[in-house]
DNA sequence: GCCATGTCTGTTACCGCTAACATAACGGCC
DNA sequence: GGCCGTTATGTTAGCGGTAACAGACATGGC
């Protein structure tokens, strides 16, 4: 090693050191790959990018020495360099419940496959959360958002709309709603189906097997607007035909346990007995429909039970559950496709509208 | 506007052009809310980064300027500059499946409130998949990363210990399990339970209960092998008692379906009659379970069953199903705990053991 | 009154990669 | 042989932030 004549009692070098050099992270970058192959940084950004328009030895020298080197891209630098994101920011209500967990997977299966990546956070049913992890996933430049349901806090409004004028695809998911005349807002592409519809559907079931007597049982989970929603339209539609509607709220806490809870409720109600009820979903129809069988109450002669979401458990009750099948895993893959789609194409993503069906089983009449 | 006087019949400007500029995002920059605020990038960033250090009228300035100009700041080019990430990259078997998505929950909630963002993605119980994705995710230089389990492709394995190299703190979840003396490799932190453990203690609960004649039906899903793995333990420790043991593999489709078809082989074996099975998850017995009432076998004199998970449902039956409770939740929280600790204090992070409990309910004898 | 000290803000040089432009090497053609 | 168009690679200047260092200015002690 060269040294330099130094005066032997100068503690640091009298010299101006060159500012002392940014430390990096170690790892092997592009230079490295291309030291090794003897090309400039370039070439292999290239070679990665499009191996055809390198020639062949190179690319073989190439191919050589990242084996070798064993680089990872960065993946911060390349976006920061070329302003393109391959990320979609996704906020769901929550993961632990097995609906979205299904619609989040489907999202991921159909990104993963287009090498795009999901950045997943769980807002707690929470619009004040739901702004607040917005804004922090707004930080990563996402290529496309995709958030639940159409109720957003106004700041989150805001930012939606922003980048959507900045040409990112903006999703709502598991809903899909005219605009609402009262307060117009920036539209987004919206992927799901209608609750409304859905909530008609139920009470039409339940009043075409001759019921006049109707009760809904709406989710304890307050936030959740679209289960009120549904119970909304199924009251106004069993009122049109001139039945009598009541709606319940179950308690808090375990949805079977709330469910079991609330079918005390259900027998204990009356005069006029009520005959038939519709849930917000089928762990509250499950746990009824169980605490039936417990308390001998006959179903469906005696109290007709109709859940919502056809979760595999309802189809083993004895009498199977009826309920709506929800196109859980579709509204994920695609939410994939559309966004896909238009990031393809450079324009917004399409509207889907996303097929459901209301399964007749035993706990709503004899099944044909 | 100015012009300068130039000869009219030039098409182009003579002087060379400066070259074209990036266009860039065409979003709010830092230099855009400094100018605003009238103080340089710098300020603003060490702002945002450290309020204290700015003089309070300037940091009055700069509040005002953040809010005119609706900044977000772009987080690729922080962490590029930085070198550090606030990013956890996860690997999970599956999220539809409600004990990982659980754990996602656990770990989403606890890293999100460090400001810590989650980068998920599902291997679906494939090991190559696992390896492919943990080189796509790896490239966001992710702060800590999260694997399921302890049984990792090669190339996996070494991308892991690359990462551990570079004092990235890995975590394996969902298991604890000694170093295999066969095939030693670099150890992980792992936080999860030992799945021995809970194959022993199940065999040792229904031999307790006085079985002799046991059974333990594994999953369908060939590539979850810690559910095998409590399978292994459990029938050597029904072995080392003396008792019998059959294997059984459940059908692949749905669970309850599969437990259901399962019940009618283990009623049709022997002789000897299998008199108590254990299942490689709560689903599955609840099948088994409601197969039976449908049959009329008696639970548990007949035959007593034994899940694994506490699902809900499973508390909900009749008799109701006798399982092993898991720290579904906690295993999130717990990572999301001992790897903030890691990061914070820049050291290994922490294995945690995580308790698990079975709960005897009616389905394997009279509950005291 | 002078220098040492502390507080606040600015300058410079990067992080690792890519877009735009520049250039070298080559072959074909008249 | 000079010109041209291709093809393959290199040079330069950023993307939008942050680390390290450097000043400017006010304050205080002697």
């Amino acid at each position: 090693m060269q040294t330099y004549p130094m005066p032997p009692d100068s503690p640091t070098p009298p010299i101006a050191l060159p500012r002392q050099a940014r430390p990096g992270h170690g790892r092997v970058t592009l230079q490295d790959v291309a030291l090794a192959a003897g090309v400039t940084s370039i070439t292999v950004s290239r070679f990665l990018r499009q191996p055809a328009v390198v020639a062949p030895a190179t690319a073989q020298r190439i191919r050589a020495a990242l084996a070798q080197t064993g680089y990872v891209p960065n993946k911060q630098a390349g976006l920061l360099a070329s302003g393109r994101s391959n990320m979609v920011a996704a906020l769901l209500p929550n993961l632990a419940n097995s609906i979205f967990a299904e619609t989040a997977q489907g999202l991921s299966d159909g990104l993963q496959a287009a090498g795009y990546e999901l950045l997943i956070a769980s807002t707690g049913y929470s619009l004040e959360r739901e702004e607040e992890l917005l804004r922090a996933l707004l930080g990563w430049h996402p290529a496309a958002i995709v958030v639940t349901g159409r109720r957003h806090s106004p700041g989150a409004l805001a930012l939606l709309a922003a980048a959507k004028a900045a040409a990112t695809p903006v999703i709502e998911i598991w809903d899909h709603h005219p605009p609402e005349r009262a307060a117009p807002r920036t539209s987004f592409t919206q992927i799901g189906f209608n609750h409304d519809d859905v909530g008609c559907a139920m009470a039409e079931h339940l009043l075409r097997a001759g019921h006049r007597v109707l009760a809904y049982v709406d989710s304890g989970v307050a936030e959740d607007y679209r289960a009120h929603e549904r119970g909304i339209a199924f009251a106004a539609t069993a009122r049109a035909a001139r039945a009598r509607v009541s709606v319940l709220v179950a308690p808090p806490g375990d949805a079977f346990d709330a469910g079991r809870q609330v079918l005390g409720d259900l027998v204990r109600a009356g005069p006029p007995k009520i005959t038939a009820a519709a849930f917000a979903n089928d762990h509250l129809a499950c746990g009824a429909m169980l605490e039936a069988n417990r308390r001998k109450v006959a179903v469906p002669s005696q109290l007709a039970l109709l859940g919502f979401g056809d979760f595999a458990i309802g189809r083993q009750l004895s009498p199977a559950l009826s309920s709506v099948q929800l196109p859980r895993l579709a509204i994920g893959s695609e939410t994939a496709r559309s966004l896909l789609d238009a990031l393809r194409l450079d324009k917004p993503a399409v509207p889907v509208s996303l097929p459901w069906a209301l399964v007749a089983r035993g706990s709503t009449g004899p099944v044909a």
